[in-house]
DNA sequence: AATGAATGAGCCTTCATTCAT
DNA sequence: CATGAATGAAGGCTCATTCAT
């Protein structure tokens, strides 16, 4: 048990100093070495565990995924219905983007660095933006039950871009007011 | 002259060829070493001209704020009305991500893989972003000359977060269907 | 072993290769890439040993405080009374400039190449002379038994200051003659 | 007249500011581009009137022979005998030092700095100490008249080895105890 | 599973100097 | 006499990765 939790915990302590590393300073900016070392790691254990940067980079937002989908569903699952859930998934964007001192979302940051649309880190970013996007239709499909898929769609759409563009202006303005006309514009919607 | 223009176009030349190569690869990911290769310039020439990387990345974004504004404005200003030339500015986020194969907004970008809010960069961020929100206010006022101000805040704003939440999403997806989406909403707005 | 020996011998033979260079071609003028070349190492190599060229620098001299202070002990120790060891310090230093092709004394060189008097190496150099200062006391306090406190201080201090002025007229002038007059002097004090 | 005045001052302004920063930096640390920018120079300015860095720096050191002489005679001359002119030299030691911060003597420093034996600045080195010697040769000729040749030669070397001494002293450890030593001893050979 | 020395290309920047104007 | 753009080698240092142990 203690081996194990040994040998869990040293890949996961990587990938946890990893974590708060890619976020606050960038990927591109962050070096390895720099990371095992305030991980307390050898660089030979790095490259035991990971044979890349870039395949930390993937089980970095393949974490980041989980968590962030946890943190946001733990957020809105107590609201009761559809429309007050997508209502609080903009609360929630305030809450996250307060503490986490207006750095903005780490898919995104990590794809404005990332020009090559090949590139790996790009498929697990567009994976997390769809699975985002999903949330969106299911709870656009449930509250408005009426509209036309077409409609639905339209909807669901408009909020993922209001989500997106409202947590980038977040991040440039450190300006919560954008949070507020975009939850006017939501409800405006529902 | 041709000496004035020279040592002119030799500085230019180096702006020209880092716009292209911060644009493509991303401010960070680009090295001194290959903007000065591309440009047939020596090390010590470009260190002539700037005394630093960073400087060299304002005077870009100082060139590019100027160029995409040039470049919007000539799209827009042939339309008549306020309203024709809100709706081209989403015509023009198309034409543009097409045109840069969906590399995104070498601001934004430049925004998200640049932390640190007291960076000089940032600055020219910001300012270049404000002066989108302006001109969004600016036709939204000419517009809707009956709606009291904050209506006419609400919104503007509202405009340029879907422009942001639209840039982005085609710079991840590639696919402009989410224009479409955006360019509805902007209809059902004015 | 055949390891540790190998590891260690490359850290030792980059501060064996540096000792030669700092002395002979001083601190600030010698490269961290002529000394590498020399020694056979990779730039990261020297950068996994030596966090700074400042460390390399640290070592080089608390390296040279122990050879130094080791052949100067070999030197004297063999003659009976501390006014023959005495005498035999100026001895030394003749010898020794001799050797030297009057290169001078690797710690006043970098210190007079170094002014902040904050430096890291400026402590080194001023920790190896004072430790000479003792040097000198107590050999004074050996030989001058009934001397007072106060006259030996006048008398050890007199003799540090000799032997540092000869040091710095024999690497100026190349001229042993200085040696002599010191000698004399010393003599005279005794 | 201010033509004259003009190009005289362009010269011997680079000049002055290379002496500040030549003395308080070193010679190899400091740059001619940080001399012509703070003298208001221009890179070809400064080829025109200097044929090399070590041309300016044999400029330095003859134009800082002249200086330090004068600073020193000043200093000297008002004394009446001999004796007092020669104690007059270990009081301006520490005037001198005192007022420069302790930063030691631009020639000793350049020396130390400057291995080669042939190189052109340590010629000027040499000159100017050997300029100094002939001061205390003189002055002790004129205090000891009645001792033979050898005997006065003996103690202007001494006299010599005490100031370069004392000098090197002060500037390792700032402490002016060394000055007051030197003097005494000084006086018992007077 | 873990270590850490070794690699060499690359980072941004400064160097002393030349030369056309 | 003065300018300042251009040069390219060199400065100290970090990068991601490999490999023998």
């Amino acid at each position: 048990m203690t081996a194990k939790e040994n040998s869990l915990s040293k890949r996961d302590e990587i990938i946890e100093v990893a974590s708060k590393l890619f976020y606050e300073q960038g990927y591109h900016c962050t070096g390895i070495q720099q990371i095992i070392q305030e991980a307390g790691a050898a660089k030979g254990t790095f490259y035991s565990h990971f044979k890349s940067k870039e395949e930390l980079g993937i089980a970095w937002l393949k974490a980041r995924h989980e968590k962030w989908n946890h943190w946001l569903l733990q957020f809105i699952n107590p609201k009761q219905s559809a429309k007050t859930k997508m209502i609080g998934i903009f609360d929630f964007l305030g809450d996250w983007m307060t503490k986490a001192d207006f750095r903005g979302c780490a898919f995104l940051n990590t794809m404005c660095e990332t020009p090559d649309c090949e590139n790996a880190l790009r498929t697990e970013i567009s994976k997390h933006k769809r699975e985002l996007f999903e949330l969106f239709r299911a709870l656009t499909a449930e509250h408005h039950t009426t509209k036309s898929p077409a409609e639905q769609e339209q909807i669901a759409t408009t909020l993922f871009i209001l989500f997106e563009g409202t947590l980038i202006q977040l991040q440039n303005f450190h300006d919560l007011s954008f949070l507020q006309v975009a939850k006017k514009q939501v409800s405006a919607l529902l």
